[in-house]
DNA sequence: GGCCAGGTCAAAG
DNA sequence: CTTTGACATGGC
């Protein structure tokens, strides 16, 4: 299964190269676009990023808890959910600022496990949310689980159907340590269900998920690989 | 018009 | 423990 997984990354890799995620100039807006982000097209999150960068609220935690609630309501706007995360943002740098007086690098000194479990204490920072900050911000090697991948590898059959935590420990343990590849992977893994494997049946008859399970398979050129009968994107249920 | 977006949380069943 | 609804705007 390993195997597989990693043969799919090889097989994105080759085909579509470095993603160049997660597109930020800092730690924590790339913390603020994960949060903005969430149940969200990016090209709109990005126009709540450009609304605080333009508002000088962008640059230290401290800075949104400086706005009223209704200001900073209104610049997020364009990415919808405006209300919830007016007050997500501002539970993060509470956070940030009263734990760690709001310097970033001394709340990314502590340990992964312990980091993500006070993470996810933050209300709005769940799961995914908390592991795109490890991994990105904090570039440690934790894996996102996110709901594309999930897809992804249950449609080319290499697993059932499984849970964000089952599924992070998966591809936490075919790349064991590596950051960058943690990072591409996930950022391709979203490239490609975009295209081709959405929550309605995928239209994948001449997409790039058939090769994945190709792949995944190890049929063609690579040796070695698992054969047998199989449910790909196009026959699976 | 319908569906979906780089999710999370609280309330039910 | 799993399922469901709310949260809201913008693009295709």
């Amino acid at each position: 299964m390993l195997g597989e997984v990693r043969r799919i990354f090889e097989a994105l890799w080759t085909g579509y190269g470095p993603q160049g995620w997660w597109p930020a100039e800092h730690p924590w807006e790339m913390m603020v676009g994960a949060v903005l982000t969430q149940g969200t097209a990016w090209r709109n999150a990005v126009r709540c990023l450009e609304n605080l960068s333009a508002g000088r609220l962008l640059d230290h935690p401290a800075q949104l808890l400086d706005v009223s609630v209704h200001c900073l309501e209104e610049m997020l706007k364009p990415g919808g959910f405006w209300r919830v995360k007016a007050r997500r943002l501002r539970a993060l740098s509470r956070f940030i600022v009263d734990r760690w007086e709001g310097d970033l690098d001394r709340m990314f000194a502590v340990p992964t496990a312990l980091l993500r479990r006070k993470l996810l204490s933050v209300d709005g920072i769940g799961p995914e949310t908390a592991d795109c900050i490890l991994l990105y911000a904090a570039r440690r090697p934790v894996a996102v689980a996110d709901a594309y991948t999930r897809r992804i590898l249950q449609r080319c059959g290499v697993t059932g159907e499984l849970g964000y935590e089952a599924t992070r420990r998966l591809l936490e343990a075919a790349f064991p340590g590596e950051v960058e590849k943690l990072q591409e992977l996930h950022a391709l893994m979203v490239r490609v269900g975009k295209e081709c494997c959405r929550k309605r049946r995928p239209r994948c008859g001449a997409c790039l998920l058939e090769s994945l399970c190709e792949a995944a398979a190890g049929t063609g050129p690579s040796p070695g690989g698992v054969r047998g009968p199989r449910r790909n994107c196009l026959r699976g249920g």
